[in-house]
DNA sequence: GTGTACATATCGCAT
DNA sequence: ATGCGATGTGTACAC
């Protein structure tokens, strides 16, 4: 990773245009070839970047002022041009490869814990198939409630608008499935916003709010039981 | 700006829960008090982050391997916990504030060049009103055709199925005003994906594939003739 | 490679 | 504050 403190202007063209005026900003450099060019607030996002794959061609600047220009482009023809003028400093580190970022507590974490807990949505329910494969996409959950009905779950981590979207798009599917139909369908998630709610009332769709930690704890529970 | 290569180890809880093994990685501390933790790949995002506002409390090391602890925290809860170990570089710098970026472009310029461009949907279109007001929304634009029948556009820069949606609940609320009512639609995009493009057929709605630089083109010989 | 859904998305605007 | 849409979204995974 090579490291530069620099006053720089930079220039970018590809999906679209953008422009940076002369000032002192980092550019960083990854070993995938990677360029990023930091503002000094902002943790997340850089004010200007290529990503890799991309490739870097160095050219010696125009007049005195310029110390090098650098211009980064890849296979969609997008080019971002970084003209260097004082550099207060250029450092490169070796850092090897990361192992990697462990998480827990993604939507499919959900999907499994109410796989695993049906009563969750009601006294009876049985599990039919997670993943529930349909010519637009699988569904989450396909549950029989204890009518012996079909019900299709969409889970969300956060549920809003186009989740419902989502939902009713294989909903319409499946109720043009004679074997299926008719399936009812329930939008699960940890919060639902008001609109969504709203939106999944006019299209008869149940909603459910999902206590995670709750869930989890169901689950360890019976671990320690059987 | 405070930039440090050091090997260390960092804990995230809070909208979920992060892991990152003990390795070699750049720690970024930005002036409004952001923290990001860098691998040596991928330009755009960080391994970890914390976003401004927040607060850093370092302690020193439990024991000797470790030379202290920085704690992250914000006010929603979250917590970025990060061990130091060795550190092979710890430098700050002074950037100052940044002028700040400048784009050119995005959808909002394509909408403006269609609304000054009817003709690129059809020979007696005219503009009814840009961001016609509903409301769930915006429509982008609304039209009247050669018939002075209406039609409600949405430009994307993009053309996916999500679009198709949101026209598509657009259409469904101005079709219930008797006032407005038979409203058509069109989705007019630079690029529209195939399952796009289906969706549209099937609900009847038009697609329109814009041409950037030439309506550009159009606009700037316009500009010249008046 | 394309399509699809998820993200600690972030960011900006309008209510 | 909250909702909502756009982003050069980026990223992973399935087909």
């Amino acid at each position: 990773m090579r490291l530069l403190i620099a006053d720089c202007q930079v220039d970018y063209t590809g999906r679209l245009s953008a422009h940076l005026p002369k000032a002192t900003r980092l550019i960083m450099v990854k070993a995938d070839g990677s360029v990023s060019i930091h503002a000094d607030d902002r943790a997340y996002k850089p004010l200007n970047w290529m990503s890799a794959p991309c490739t870097m061609r160095v050219s010696p600047g125009a007049d005195d002022e310029i110390s090098e220009v650098w211009e980064v482009s890849n296979t969609g023809g997008d080019l971002l041009r970084i003209q260097l003028f004082s550099v207060a400093s250029d450092a490169s580190y070796e850092l090897g490869v990361d192992p990697g970022l462990e998480k827990d507590g993604v939507e499919a974490h959900l999907q499994v814990l109410l796989a695993a807990n049906p009563q969750a949505f009601g006294v009876g329910w049985q599990l039919v198939q997670r993943e529930y494969f349909t010519p637009i996409g699988p569904v989450d959950l396909l549950f029989r409630d204890d009518s012996g009905g079909y019900v299709a779950v969409e889970v969300k981590r956060r549920g809003e608008i186009d989740g419902v979207e989502q939902l009713t798009r294989y909903l319409e599917l499946m109720n043009a499935d004679p074997l299926l139909s008719p399936v009812r369908g329930v939008f699960a998630a940890q919060v639902i916003k008001p609109q969504a709610r709203v939106l999944a009332g006019t299209r008869g769709i149940g909603c459910l709010l999902v206590d995670y930690d709750a869930l989890r704890g169901l689950d360890n529970a019976e671990d320690r039981l059987f």
